[in-house]
DNA sequence: CGGTTATGTATAG
DNA sequence: TATACCTAACCGC
């Protein structure tokens, strides 16, 4: 499912490839016909990437403003401007790269096939396709309602002007678990269950610990290993934390994390079993011998 | 074919 | 804290 990797990895696809086309619009699902209508024959502007939102400007001066949610995803298709992407945000399959072929984008393009599924939206360009199914959320907004919306995030790791000194600030304002905050869009926007787990691994701080007990180079260490782990997943359209020593140099794939979804399983630097536990609604997995504090 | 599961979040109680 | 949302792949029967 997507995180921020995902969403900044879209937002991308869609400049790419949308940006100055004339768009046909429509909710082949119907779900989202009205706001399909007030789209349909826009020309794109930009595209933009705040934490796990997506914001798509068009030339009739509104947005489109995008939320994955759990099981939400992109496909497209089309000629040669479509190559690099065929399907971003929930995988298909367990493991599945968000890049898995090039079908489709080899030469020429046919038009749009016919919907699979409950699309909720599809973009028609003179080159390609996109197709969106299961979002939380598909609105159409104004350039001030966007604003609003950005305003209640934090800063975002995968934006270059962000601010990680905000994020230690508010971090360390609150006696919340540093486990809860990280998953927080208004602490930081973008990080997910997996990068959550991750990053409080590589930093070794338990996730229970209240942020306010955090010292300033912890929560640096976190925002700095969150940017490089995220600027990985942009580049690699998945999330591999481990080095190539901890995987004991066996493949990404067959070992891509040091603890999230690995219950039971040796800590890969001290073979200690790996726990989890349910924490704000989602399990959070770590080492109790490399992150006891 | 039905139940389970998932990288998320809003809302109710 | 619990539940709803609402999508598709996967797994066991």
């Amino acid at each position: 499912m997507p995180e921020g990797h995902s969403v900044h990895r879209l937002a991308r696809q869609f400049g790419s490839v949308f940006t100055g086309e004339r768009l046909t619009v429509s909710s082949p699902q119907g779900r989202f016909s009205a706001g399909a209508a007030q789209l349909d024959g826009a020309t794109l502007v930009s595209a933009l990437a705040h934490g796990k939102q997506m914001f798509l400007r068009f030339d009739n001066r509104l947005v489109l403003r995008v939320h994955l949610g759990l099981y939400g995803a992109w496909s497209f298709g089309g000629d040669e401007t479509f190559r690099g992407a065929s399907s971003i945000g929930a995988p298909r399959r367990v493991g599945e790269s968000e890049q898995p072929s090039d079908d489709g984008a080899a030469s020429g393009y046919g038009g749009p096939p016919a919907p699979v599924g409950a699309v909720r939206v599809r973009f028609v360009s003179a080159h390609g396709w996109a197709d969106l199914r299961g979002p939380t959320a598909c609105e159409v907004i104004t350039g001030a309602e966007e604003k609003a919306a950005r305003a209640k995030l934090g800063p975002d790791p995968l934006q270059p002007r962000s601010d990680g000194t905000l994020f230690a600030r508010k971090l360390l304002s609150s006696i919340t678990p540093v486990g809860v905050q990280l998953m927080n869009q208004a602490v930081i926007a973008g990080i997910g269950n997996i990068y959550r787990a991750e990053v409080l691994f590589l930093q070794g701080i338990n996730p229970w610990r209240p942020g306010k007990q955090l010292h300033d180079d912890e929560a640096a260490g976190l925002w700095e290993d969150t940017v490089r782990l995220m600027k990985d997943g942009v580049r690699d359209g998945r999330i591999v934390t481990t080095t190539p020593e901890a995987r004991n140099g066996r493949p990404k794939r067959s070992a891509p994390h040091y603890v999230y979804k690995r219950t039971g399983q040796p800590c890969r630097r001290c073979g200690t079993a790996i726990l989890a536990a349910l924490m704000a609604a989602r399990t959070v997995y770590w080492c109790p011998q490399c992150q006891e504090h």
